[in-house]
DNA sequence: GGCCTCACAGAACGATTGTTCTGTACCCTA
DNA sequence: TAGGGTACAGAACAATCGTTCTGTGAGGCC
C-alpha cells in the first residue's frame, strides 16, 4: 500500500517550517483527522516505510527517507522517487551531499567575477573545508593581503600559483608563503525570484 | 553571559544524528546534569539567544541560531560567527537557505553545457521550484520532446522562446505550447575531491 | 565567621503525551 | 440483504512531559 503522499508532504512542509515533528494531537490538526489513534496508525506507515523514526529516547523524529528530494530524471518518470545515478540513491539532505566534516566546514561568499569560467559567479556560496595544504588543481580559497581569494591552486616552474579562470584578471605569483585557508569542496547559489 | 558552547554542540550532535531535540531528561543525561530544572534553566537561556525555541505547539525545537554555519567573511575575522551581508542574519541550513517549499521542489541534474555561460555547468543540481508559469528572464526547466532543457525563458516577436547561454547552442522556438516544469530558484555543485 | 550568590539536586504537580480499546458510518462484495 | 473490511471518532489510561518550588553544598567577599 502506498504511503499518502499529501500526508507525509504536510509533515515535510511543517518540518521545513519548524523543524520539529509535532504531537500526534497536532499531526491530527494538520491532516485533519480528529482521532489520535488514526494518527497513530498512519505514523506508524511512516515509520515502517522509513519516513519516520524514533530518536533513542523514543521521540518522533524523521527517518532517513523523510529529506528525500525528489530528482527528477526526465519528464516521463518525474514525480517518481528517483535514483540518484551519481551515488546510486537518492539525493538526501542537501546539507548532507555537501559538508561532510561540519566542524571543519565553512561558507564563503564570491565576490567579483575572477572565476567566472569555473562557473562560480558573484554572490555565490562556496564551501570550504579547512585545511592548510591542497593538491595541484584544486580550487583554494587563498588567504591573500587579509582578504579571501578563490582561485586555482596550481605550479608554475616550480613555484606554486594561483590561477584565475578569467583571461581579465592575472595569475597572482605570491612571493614566500601562500597560506591556503581551505579547498572548495562545494557551492550553493541562490537565484532571486521576481 | 556567553553560552556554554560545549552543552550547545552536544546538543547539536544529537540532533545530527537524530533530527530531533531530546525531552529535558535525555538533555540532562546529554549533559550530565541530573535536575530538570537546571536544564529547564539552559534552555531558556538557549531560547533567548536564538538557539532553540519552541514550535507553535510548545514543542522544542532548534532555532534559527542553531544551524548556523560559519560563514566566513574576512580571514581576520575567520572563525567566528559572522553575520551574512545579504539577509541580515546568518546563513542557516543550506536546505533552508534554497529550498522554501519542500514539497513544490525538485532537484534536476544538468546534462551539457548550454547554459554555461549562466554559471551552469554539467552535472551541478539545479533546484527546481515545480509551476506551470514563469516570468520573463527566468531561467525555467521546460519539457521539450520528453526530456527536462533548462534555459532562459523570453520571449521573441510575441512569442516565447528558450534561450541557452552558450553562444554555440540555438535559440529555441517551440511550437505550439510550451511546457514549463518549474523555474530555477537555486544550484548546488559538488566538487570532487582528489 | 557570617552572608550571599551560584550551580545544581530532588520532589511535587497538573498538563500533555502516545497507546489501546470500543463505537460507528460508509462502502464493497456476495 | 447480510456481512465484512476500511476509515475514522471518541474516551480511558498510565507514562512522561515541562514547570515550579524547596533544599544544599561550595566558593567568594567583607
Amino acid at each position: 500500500m502506498p504511503v499518502d503522499a499529501s500526508y507525509l508532504s504536510k509533515l515535510q512542509d511543517y518540518y521545513a517550517k519548524h523543524n520539529v515533528i509535532p504531537s500526534y494531537a497536532t499531526i491530527g490538526k494538520l491532516w485533519g483527522i480528529s482521532a489520535k489513534s488514526w494518527v497513530a496508525n498512519y505514523v506508524s506507515r511512516f515509520k515502517e516505510e522509513g519516513y519516520l523514526k524514533l530518536a533513542p529516547d523514543r521521540r518522533l523524529g524523521p527517518g532517513p527517507r523523510f529529506f528525500e528530494r525528489r530528482l527528477a530524471r526526465s519528464p516521463i518518470r518525474a514525480g517518481l522517487p528517483d535514483p540518484d545515478p551519481e551515488n546510486g540513491y537518492d539525493v538526501v539532505t542537501i546539507d548532507n551531499y555537501l559538508v561532510k566534516q561540519p566542524s571543519r566546514t565553512s561558507l564563503i561568499r564570491v565576490k567579483g567575477d575572477s572565476m567566472m569560467d569555473a562557473g562560480i559567479l558573484e554572490g555565490d556560496l562556496i564551501v570550504v573545508e579547512q585545511q592548510p595544504t591542497a593538491n595541484i588543481g584544486d580550487i583554494v580559497v587563498a588567504i591573500v593581503d587579509d582578504e579571501f581569494t578563490i582561485k586555482y591552486f596550481e605550479r608554475e616552474r616550480g613555484n606554486f600559483v594561483l590561477r584565475p579562470a578569467n583571461k581579465a584578471y592575472p595569475v597572482l605569483r605570491p612571493k614566500g608563503k601562500l597560506e591556503i585557508f581551505g579547498v572548495m569542496v562545494g557551492l550553493v547559489r541562490r537565484v532571486a525570484r521576481r
